[in-house]
DNA sequence: GTCTATAAAAGGATAGAC
DNA sequence: GTCTATCCTTTTATAGAC
């Protein structure tokens, strides 16, 4: 490619990108239905022929913004394998995936799929799929090398990856989610983070007494 | 109130039950945005008018249906205390609760809710208020009183049962919202709530080593 | 590629007869 | 209380000029 394709390329594009940062930002804030490709339009600075020209309808529009925001939303997660404790790898990786899961931006993706799973239930499994699946095998992977150390035990990794993420989210999400109360100071977070790990140590520890 | 009257009221009450259902039914399946005045009044067998008389408004409509519906969930919930184990009173709850948060009618409404979060947040705070925070306070309660028998050791019983909450649901509620997967077979989810149990206790057995 | 103007349809809500 | 008929607004999508 050359540069005055490039650049002819950078130019076409200015106004798609518009329209693109234009939707983003109203589906997140409105929802699918409520947002209009007139306001699209109006908030980029196009005319609505301009938006239909780039993208052939609402609802591919709405696609392509979906799956690019989820793409881009699970990229912090990937787990870097230390030589530290497990507290302290485990402790690491709650914060980033509790303030990944409560990011203002993160919730109204959520509830967009949420909203969206019985219109276009394709969308919501393939953007679980590269969110929250990957986030749990990846959690999944690094518990299965750390039993093999002999660090803790964890008899099906897959469901104790799921179990401590159910914990450290606990009912924040929910009350996020329905807008309830906003993000919780980080003192609190992080004790509430503390404690989920404390729990999930002590119930997995390797010498811990079968109680099941 | 004579018998006369009851009789009068009731028929009085029939065409506005028609609507109550059929509104119910359809907000529950598609959506408030997607539900028009117009199906429903098909639905019912009556005219649009008719609907509007019983009910001001469309949001006014929705609201009493939410109001209801909520409030008809989480009866089940109620706690009896009784003289067993800890771990057979918390796997009793724990399977009441898991199948009430994964019947089809709570999902369709914990969708509608997350859904219509963002424009009637009254709505939502209001639905948790009944819904979740009664969940945890009932189990918290528990915890309180089995800790001051010294059969379990948890610092901080709300907390604690916001964990052992999340760790129920796990990802089955997330899959369940986004339509990844059906109910999961019986035996699958028996084995899940016994393990979130099990970690639960284990990590709240009273001699359980400090390592936060 | 981009705009203006418009088609075509659907939705919330109401007026007035019975 | 209930119905028919209608108003008015909004919305998706496109035709045609530049």
């Amino acid at each position: 490619m050359t540069t005055s394709q490039s650049a002819a390329k950078q130019k076409v594009s200015a106004k798609r990108d518009d329209v693109l940062r234009a939707a983003t930002a109203t589906f997140l804030e409105v929802g699918y239905g409520r947002t209009s490709m007139d306001q699209i339009a109006a908030k980029a600075g196009v005319s609505k022929a301009t938006v239909y020209s780039h993208f052939g309808s609402k609802e591919a529009l709405f696609e392509a913004i979906i799956r690019e925001l989820v793409h881009a939303l699970v990229q912090p997660l990937a787990m870097a394998p230390t030589g530290e404790t497990p507290e302290t790898t485990l402790t690491a990786f709650a914060r980033r995936y509790v303030a990944l899961l409560l990011a203002p931006s993160s919730l109204a993706l959520h509830r967009l799929l949420v909203a969206e799973a019985t219109r276009n239930p394709d969308l919501a499994v393939a953007s679980y799929r590269t969110g929250g699946e990957r986030a749990v095998g990846e959690l999944a992977d690094y518990l299965t090398q750390e039993c093999a150390k002999g660090t803790i035990a964890v008899a099906d990794p897959k469901l104790a990856a799921e179990q401590l993420f159910g914990m450290l989210t606990g009912h924040w999400q929910v009350r996020a989610l329905m807008r309830v109360e906003g993000a919780p100071p980080r003192e609190a977070l992080d004790r509430y983070i503390a404690d989920a790990v404390g729990a999930f140590l002590r119930a997995h520890a390797p010498g811990a007494t079968r109680r099941a």
